[in-house]
DNA sequence: CTGTTAGCGCTTTCAA
DNA sequence: TTGAAAGCGCTAACAG
């Protein structure tokens, strides 16, 4: 079976390829036999419009980027479900980029991206980023940008994010509550708004509470998985051991619960653990974790409602939007 | 900043489009300083080639699609990783659909691809779907198409497996080993080839070590999430109890240990659980959870590899090619 | 080695 | 209410 298009359709009807086309998409200009005779024979025919040609001439693809640094996370996993679902609303299409916590690998997408290929983008920052020109270029190309969880502040761009510094603040409180007198951070790329916000309601809460605050207690995850590791297991193995542990996300704290292991120190007895997480399974660890759990998948639906709000020219959104959608504390273990 | 493309180019060089267009693809007919000329131009006024016209003109898109039930879930998550790899290495691009394991959605999907947007697919068959017509239509329009995990046996087209018989074999034997006397099998729909595959090896193996067969013992979950924790709360609470638990997704597995939970049962101790999962943190659980763990991201990396082998006509596969990656039974406690 | 030309399939003026 | 024709940006015969 060969593809059919709307010259074949045309000639077919004694129609031209123009009515034809108008009578698909339903122009008013159209008599309404004349629709019902193309909309049957269409279907006879199961023909199926290129879409190449279509945003070739038009100037828009019905398309848009998600562009995240992992997808092996729940949180990122969610937020896609979240961004799909409003697309295939939308009648969009959503083309998916992996940067892998890389830069560089971010800013090659982008650039690619510049081509037109898409109407939009929604991204969440890798890590290592700097540079954000990439970025600002996309903006300049008119393709409009929404930034979700790890948002770049320099860049005007609708944001949807969660209450990054009053989790942080109210999880090393808890902590702090539960009689943790040494409470470590771990944190993972400083160049990520999330961490110093994270991490900025880590000190506050501290300093609130008079605890006392140390550098070294700030443990900067920026390796590998297994760097990451062996710097987690260091600082649990240290004669000046932490005993409660804040984990800026999600794979910190599994890592925690590793080294623990390995090491023999019972959680929450020896150390307490609390982490960014969106973990179906948190509740069954051993023990269940304690998280500050994301809203992802409404995020990723926020994200992707801003971002074809202004496709579709409804809404001038200020230039500096930002969605605020809270994180929920979530407590797992009554020692905890 | 205007988009700029291949005439501005050649006015501003004083050549004509094709020649720009040629000297761009590196081809040989065109002079080395020539060249030199529009790469410079090119990257000096930043041009980036519009990917719709050329799709239009090569009635290739460069574009792939992948179609899975379910993104929130790590083995689908590894696998698109792994497909994103490989097609990022070829120069392709991903599009994402999610079909929320609704055999409808996944017809109007694959329909929809119909229309060339895509030069081929990867796809993980929902559990609804009972019509694939919508899949040999693809077929038939010259769009390839490979399965992967569940797969559709009844479609000649390249599959990436695991050896799902021989795993629920082996997990039911671990259990048996285990010292289970009444061993269950909770699985989800029964369209799906890996269902089939997993519970033959499930009873097989009670065939094979004399253990007591009975159609209760398979809990069919082909509900939402709520009415399969329900069934399986009842199975557990029934006086005819199992001992041995055999899961063939994941998430049937972390239900059961809610369900224990609720119902005051320990584990491994009143029953033994054991179940098909990716979840990185299975060692971590409350107790650990023996897994048979799918090689996800080989999958994806694989059949990704096979597509791409096919559109770039390398090699000319068999209709019924069928790579088989092993999972790995995964014990995570001494006591199962 | 470079230019001319004819489309890819669709949308959209402009005319009738 | 319908048709003719131009053109989106790029590629590839075919000529020179």
């Amino acid at each position: 079976m060969n593809k059919v298009n709307l010259k074949q359709l045309a000639k077919e009807l004694n129609l031209s390829v123009s009515t034809v086309s108008r009578a698909l998409r339903d122009s008013w200009e159209i008599s309404t036999p004349t629709k019902q005779r193309v909309f049957d024979l269409a279907k006879k025919m199961n023909f199926q419009p290129n879409p190449y040609a279509s945003s070739l001439r038009k100037h828009r693809s019905r398309t848009i980027a998600v562009v995240i640094p992992e997808v092996a996370n729940n949180f990122f996993a969610l937020a896609i479900k979240g961004i799909e679902t409003i697309a295939r609303e939308k009648g969009y299409h959503v083309l998916i980029y992996l940067t892998n916590e890389d830069g560089s690998e971010e800013m090659s997408v982008a650039a690619n991206l510049q081509s037109g290929r898409v109407d939009g983008v929604i991204l969440s920052m890798s890590g290592e980023t700097g540079d954000v020109r990439h970025l600002m270029e996309l903006q300049q190309r008119n393709i409009p940008l929404v930034f979700f969880d790890r948002v770049c502040d320099s860049i005007e761009a609708p944001k949807v994010v969660t209450n990054d510094y009053e989790s942080g603040f109210v999880a090393t409180e808890h902590l702090i509550k539960a009689g943790c007198q040494r409470i470590a951070h771990l944190t993972i790329s400083m160049g990520l708004s999330i961490s110093h916000k994270r991490m900025k309601g880590y000190t506050d809460a501290l300093l609130r509470y008079d605890k006392p605050y140390e550098d070294t207690m700030i443990v900067h995850c920026e390796g590998s998985d297994e760097e990451n590791f062996l710097k987690i297991r260091d600082l649990l193995a240290s004669d000046q051991r932490p005993d409660g542990i804040f984990a800026s996300v999600e794979m910190l704290a599994v890592q925690v619960y590793h080294a623990c292991r390995e090491l023999g120190l019972e959680i929450p007895r020896d150390v307490k653990v609390l982490g960014f997480s969106n973990l179906v399974t948190a509740s069954l660890l051993s023990p269940a974790l304690t998280t500050i759990a994301q809203p992802a998948y409404e995020m990723g639906k926020e994200a992707a409602t801003i971002l074809f709000r202004r496709l579709e020219k409804k809404y001038i959104l200020t230039p500096d939007h930002r969605v605020i959608l809270p994180a929920r504390l979530e407590v797992r273990s009554s020692t905890l």
